[in-house]
DNA sequence: TAACCCTCTGACAACGTTGTCTGGCCGTCC
DNA sequence: GGACGGCCAGACAACGTTGTCAGAGGGTTA
């Protein structure tokens, strides 16, 4: 800048306001020095920008993993929106390991983007106070944020889509309805448990019960284990988008009921297609970044707390007899 | 870091000193500066950081769209080893636009990303000439840069893959064997194309190709068409991961022989299962991220191109009989 | 005891911007 | 003709860090 300045022959500040678009500068200067500018190759140093201005036009989000689909649409909704606000996206994957979110947090918080995005992996976010303190605003997504914290919360309606999903086997014949979900650790998992319990009332049964994670080997063994019950299970619901793969995968081809949790590509191309219920990736993305551009543009209301519905899509497999 | 100076009751450049871990300081001064600094919850601003250094610690990233599997796969590798390196990942979809492609390098570059990796949507890549020069190091991934641009380059094989692809349902009999595939004003899908023609040789009907990309309704409207000829296709060679989806669906359900190029999950679970001609995204990803950080690192020498093998994988839909 | 070295600490400038303030010039109005 | 206001332009400090250099204090050596 200042050699562009010399160039054009005026001062360092003439210049900043140039770039800047700033008014009170004689047009002919200013061409001057746009001139200049072209003829250097000039172009602005942000971090210097960043430091004097205080604001760094970047958000961070971090998410489990960008190669799972769910999380890859969430990603790729909350870019539009952050690239549509004129900022940049940091972003990076956790996972699901606490101490990577932590430490990606922290990352972003000394590069002092403006914002913060997080899928959390741990339950503690007792570090995030100090930044929350300093104004540095946060959102959820996904899973809420441990106890003591009061940040914005976008999630999914995880209990009553479970609830959908068995209630929808039990509607077709079902009683025997299996589960096969994350670790219960997960608040997702958690949450997916306490609707399978609730729509099965007294049907419900802890031997059909796995909560292993999508692990092929675990998912084969409990499936496996299961069926050898006596009475053995006719349905399946599970838990998110990977253990429907894994299951289905492990199945083999034996026809047994099947919701899913997690919509996934080609889910209706399979024989028989597979019922799934549906979450909106790039809706929690879009609406946990307009929450945070919300509070970023000086909304300092109480935290709001969304709720996203999910839909069940009926394909064939839920709608197996037992 | 002034406060915290204050509070410990030294001089700035001390604290500076334990911040970085660099020598010379008495351990008790050390420990007192350290409990200021939790006291005071104090983390470094990297923009001003970076502003003295002059290195960023960043890599940018310029896909597609981080919602295509494929792309998703790729930025989960380079993501692996930028972390690695102990820098941070901007990223951003470009969605195949030129403008958007340009415009996020631009960005990246105002914001001193100490290097670039780029999936390009455009050929024209002469505006990264000056940033090149500077000494911003960039590296192609997937396609390769615009003429008179040489730079280090990771691209699959495509054209072998497509031979491999083509000459695999030949080898089952196939004689008329129509391809699909993206607009051949795209790197990848143009060297497809080539090793498609290659491997037909006197046997290419030009009636049988049909390169307008994914949308539904072409690839719908292209597949009656050749499938109403007085010789149909007995089998087909889709150009991407998308189009063997979208042709997948079109022909609902009627077998007819097929490859795909692109892995995607759940191949293997349909019925017949889908053979592919599989790249290697993480791969891609990885050694472009490496090649970078080689180039980071000093290495000046002459650019390098790296071809990855892809690998034909049999799944059922490529050994059907004509 | 003087000269020296070593360890630890601090003062200061610089990185490239932008916000604030001041000043010169010109035209206008009393 | 003097006072005033508007338009441009520039000088300067500040953002928070780090590299350079210098200095204080204590121990060792000649």
């Amino acid at each position: 800048m200042k050699d562009v300045a010399t160039a054009a022959g005026v001062a360092l500040k003439t210049v900043s306001r140039v770039v800047n678009g700033e008014p009170g500068v004689n047009p002919a200067t200013a061409e001057r020095v746009r001139e200049a500018i072209d003829r250097l190759g000039y172009s602005r140093n942000e971090s210097a920008r960043v430091l004097r201005r205080g604001r760094t036009a970047t958000v961070g989000l971090v998410i489990e993993d960008v190669a799972d689909p769910f999380y890859a649409g969430l990603s790729r909704a909350v870019e539009e929106v952050v690239i549509g606000e004129g900022c940049l996206l940091l972003s990076g994957s956790s996972g699901e390991k606490p101490a990577r979110e932590r430490e990606l947090v922290r990352t972003f918080c000394a590069r002092r983007v403006d914002g913060l995005i997080v899928v959390p992996a741990g339950d503690d976010h007792s570090y995030l106070r100090p930044e929350l303190d300093a104004g540095t605003p946060a959102v959820f997504a996904d899973r809420p944020p441990g106890p003591g914290l009061d940040v914005d919360t976008v999630l999914s309606d995880n209990a009553g889509g479970a609830r959908e999903a068995v209630g929808h086997l039990l509607a077709h014949g079902h009683h025997r309805i299996a589960m096969l979900g994350d670790h219960p650790s997960i608040y997702t998992a958690a949450e997916r448990l306490a609707g399978y319990r609730a729509a099965l009332g007294p049907l419900f049964d802890s031997r059909l019960v796995a909560m292993r994670g999508p692990a092929p080997e675990t998912v084969w063994d409990d499936l496996e284990r299961m069926l050898a019950l006596d009475s053995p299970p006719t349905a399946l619901f599970t838990g998110n988008g990977r253990l429907t793969v894994t299951a289905l995968r492990a199945l083999g081809g034996r026809r047994m009921g099947l919701v899913g949790f997690d919509d996934f590509e080609l889910a209706d191309l399979l024989t028989p297609g597979v019922t799934v219920v549906a979450q909106d990736p790039a809706g929690m993305g879009r609406v946990a970044a307009e929450l945070l551009f919300r509070r970023l543009a000086g909304d300092g209301g109480p935290s709001e707390h969304v709720e996203l519905p999910v839909r069940l899509i009926p394909r064939g497999s839920g709608e197996l007899p037992p």
